[in-house]
Formats: structure tokens, sequence, C-alpha cells
RNA sequence: GGUGCGGUGGCGGAGAGGCUACGCAACGGAUUGCAAAUCCGUGUACACCGGUUCAAAUCCGGUCCGCACCUCCA
């Protein structure tokens, strides 16, 4: 199948033709989690636009072979194991494990391989002492660095220079580096710390190796079509993750297009752990349970590169959306994607632009196949429409609602309070009707008529 | 200091020389016992100053402001 995709590609800086290496088999790899601790929604937006570009991959090219790493080894995994006594690898696989659920709840389908670093500490060894045979790396005490300034082209995709680097130099030098800017490519381990054997004695891989080793055993050495991951991945892993690859390589690329997603933000400001400014994805969909589509839709309506500012208003601004699509959907089938929407998402993923198009399409009775099919390209619509029909999709896990500053009301007194509203239409008692309607009301708690004298009701 | 991204109506957010998206909110109307949903209709915009052009939100020069990376971070 042909496209005219385009894509934004940081190596060069500009938007150009996305040419597949194979366009009978597209090759993508996304950096994933560091598996610490619960993800918050700024780390799900490399997911979600991710997840939306292989959706589109597929559907253009066929064939689409997208990992996406764990980082089961790292310092930060080491200090909540000390913090909190369980094991590393206890550790892992349960954030590992929330991980896939919280992001499944925002519709993003898994990768075809999720490589852990832990099963590629043979390749990593492997690439290291390839590195160090060819001059581009060597062994201090232990350690392995990668020599920077061994590699010509080095800050290619940030557009650093290595003399500025080396001039430029901020942070206290380790005494074991040669020269500023090397970076480890293997460190030794103490006895309580996690380790593998390795020619320069038991130790763990620096952070970039993984990458650069995992992209060789999956794709068999071969140049991948698109790299991709946050902006502030740019510099310095993929830098590093490039000098890797291509130095071991003989200076073969290891990646075409080079793609990153732009912050979500808090007034302003990146979310980030170290800012403690971030809400979990797991807290989120607590708060809006069954809402993940909405978060997913929320993060789709910045073009990606754009930064997101995130706002529960904007959740629920996407939910009102979502919903009058559902409404307009239903016991309907999809037929194909529009064109409109097709074109939008090739232009270097313009999923605002997309969902302008699916407005478009909701307004015309005769298109509503081609809008489920098309919103379904994005990750939407894709759950069953009683679900989100009137409200009752906000309440149905009952228990204890609470409101803001008022008396709480429990789902079975919600459902009193409607029955007794019901037998006053009944008897076409208005006024207490109206009270009761009211009454919720002012509880957040909002009540739908139904043309067969139903009544369903849902937390605003 | 270096590198990169921005500043669009009340808000969110595309567009990138002429046709001034779209959504939310607001307002008016239809409909509804009242609401909700739906439908019809209305308004307000391109940070600032110069320049190029028949025409600039869009190009060029300058100014101001914001954010990010240069250290772990999606």
């Amino acid at each position: 199948m042909t496209s005219k995709l385009k894509i934004y590609n940081t190596l060069t800086n500009k938007k150009e033709d996305f040419k597949p290496i194979d366009p009978t088999h597209i090759t993508m790899y996304v950096c994933g989690p560091t598996v610490y601790d619960y993800a918050h929604i700024g780390n799900a937006r490399p997911v979600v636009v991710f997840d939306t570009l292989a959706r589109l991959l597929r559907h253009d090219y066929g064939k689409l072979t997208y990992a996406r790493n764990i980082t089961d080894i790292d310092d930060k995994i080491i200090e909540a194991s000390k913090k909190t006594g369980d094991d590393i690898s206890v550790i892992t696989e349960k954030f590992a494990r929330i991980y896939e659920e919280d992001m499944a709840a925002l519709n993003a389908d898994m990768p075809n391989v999720v490589p852990k670093a832990t099963d590629y500490i043979a390749e990593m060894i492997t690439l290291i002492k390839d590195l160090i045979d060819k001059g581009n790396a060597y062994e201090v005490d232990g350690h392995v660095l990668f020599q920077v300034s061994t590699m010509k082209d080095y800050g290619e995709l940030s557009n650093r220079k290595v003399e500025d680097l080396l001039a430029g130099a901020r942070v206290e030098v380790a005494s074991y580096k040669r020269e500023a800017p090397d970076f480890i490519l293997w460190k030794p381990s103490s006895d309580d710390q996690p380790g593998w054997d390795s020619p320069w004695g038991r130790g763990r891989p620096g952070w970039h190796t993984e990458c650069s080793a995992m992209i060789d055993g999956i794709f068999d050495g071969n140049t991948i079509d698109i790299h991709g991951g946050g902006q502030d991945l740019i510099f310095p892993h993929h830098e590093n993750e490039i000098a890797q690859s291509k130095c071991s390589h003989d200076g073969k690329a290891l990646a075409n297009h080079w793609m990153h997603n732009g912050y979500l933000t808090v007034d302003g400001e990146k979310m980030s752990k170290s800012l403690g400014n971030f809400i979990t994805v797991h807290e989120l969909l607590e708060e809006f349970r069954g809402m993940g589509e909405a978060i997913r839709m929320c993060l789709l309506t910045a073009h990606y590169r754009q930064p997101v500012d995130f706002s529960r208003d904007g959740i629920i601004q996407a939910r009102k959306q979502l919903i009058r699509w559902y409404n307009a959907t239903k016991e309907v089938e999809p037929t194909k994607p529009s064109i409109a929407v097709l074109d939008a998402l090739r232009n270097d993923l313009n999923t605002p632009k997309a969902i302008m198009e699916l407005n478009q399409l909701a307004k015309d009775e005769s298109k509503k196949g081609e809008l489920l099919a098309s919103a379904q390209l994005l990750g939407l619509i894709c759950e069953d429409h009683d679900k989100w029909r009137g409200g009752a999709s906000v309440v149905s896990g009952g228990g204890t609602i609470t409101t803001s500053g008022t008396a709480e009301y429990t789902t079975e007194s919600v459902d009193k309070l409607v029955a007794e509203r019901t037998e006053a239409k009944k008897e076409k008692n208005y006024s207490k009707a109206d009270e009761i309607r009211n009454d919720l009301a002012s509880k957040r708690v909002t009540l739908l008529d139904h043309p067969d004298g139903t009544t369903t009701w849902e937390k605003s």
C-alpha cells in the first residue's frame, strides 16, 4: 500500500517524506519505561502518540514490527529495592504489569516486542567489547566508558559539538573519565547490588547500552525506520545510542527517522518526578473511572510535538466529544477511515486536524460508518456503546459518591430518590420531581430522562 | 552561553501568503412537563515594531515574553 506519510525528523529538523526501508515491513522502536514506580500521565504521552502512529503504519503498510523496551535494571530500581526491601525482580515485575494495565486502559495496544534489558545482558557485553576493540571505548577500574571524541559526527541528533561539550562541562567530571562528555557503558556493582559477570568484572550496564543492543538483537543489526521517544531523550540518551550503534556498525545509521514527542506540562511546566508536579495514570483512572479513552483523546488534542497542558477540564471536554461520537455511531458498523482523517494523520500525525475531521464526519448522517472507522484508527470509540450512552458510564462502579463539601450520597440513596421522582412524575407532581432533580444537581448528580419513562443518572 | 520549540478568540487548539478550521464555554431559537441529548443560528483572534507584496496570522529583519534540553527524566 502506498502512503504519503510525512514525518518530522529530529535528525534534520525538517518534515520529510517517510521513506521506508522495506515498504512491506516497517520497523519502529520506542523507548519505554524504567519500572520502579507508577507511570505518570506525561509518561503516557509517547505511548499514546506512538500507538496512534503504529495504527496508521499498520493501516498504510500492513506489517509493522513495533518494539518498546522495559528498563528493568537501573540505579533507581536499586534504590527502590533498598527502600522497600523487596527484591529487584519483585519491583520490576509489579510495575511492568501495572504499566501495561494502565496503558491498555488508554487503548494503547501492546507493541509486538517488549524486550527487557536484563534479557539482553550478553548482547550488551558483546556490543561493549566491540566498541573497545574499535577504539571507541575504554576500561578504567571496572568501568567501561564511551569516548565521545573518537566519533567525528557525535552530536548530529541534538546539534551539539564535541568541542563545546568538552569545554562546557557543568557537572563535576568523574575521576575515571578521560574526557567530560564520555558516558558509561558498563559500571561495577558492589556485592549488594545486582550484577552480571563480564570481562571487566561483576557489574551492570549503563542506561544507554540496552537500547543499542536490543535494537541490534531484535532487528538483526539492520537500520530501523523509526526511533521514537520523549524530547528529553534527544540528549544524551538517543545521541549516545547513535554513537554506540554507528561506531559498532561502521557508520551505518541506527534509525532513519527520529521522532520526539513534546512534554505534558502542568501550569506551563514540564510534569516530572523531580518537580513533584505529577499525577499518575493509575490515580487518574481511579478518578475518571472507565474514562481511559477520554484521557487518550486529551493527549491527542494537541499535536504530538507541541506541549499539552494537563488539566482535568481537558479530560472532561474530551469526554463530551466522545459521548457525542458514541451517540452518533450507535448501531453503526465501521466502514473505512475517511481520506480526510488519513491525510491529517499522514501529515506528521496531525491528530488535532484528524479530530476536526471526525467532527465534520459526525455532522453527516451518511458518514457514520466512516466516522467510526476513522475514530477507531485513532484508538477512539473502541468500547461498548452502551457503556458510554447516557451517563451510566461514570457511576457503574457503585459505592459512595463523594461530593465536595456536601453530604454524601450512595448509589442506593440516589436510586431511591430517582424511584421517588419517577412516582412523582407518574402522578404529574412535577414540582416534587423538579425538587429532586435540583437537589441531586446540587450534589453534582445529573438525571437523564429517557423517552420510555425511565431515568438514569450520572455524576458530573 | 549553546541548541530546540512556542506566543492564535473566554478556554483548548489546527492552519502557514488571498477562501479567516474544529471543539468546549457563552448567547438566541426549535424540541422537551422540567432537564439532558439533538438540531438551527450568533459573536470575539492571530505578542509587539518595521519591511516585502496587489494581498501577511502565515515570508523577512528586529524587540519582548514563555518553555525545554545541555545532569536522571517520556
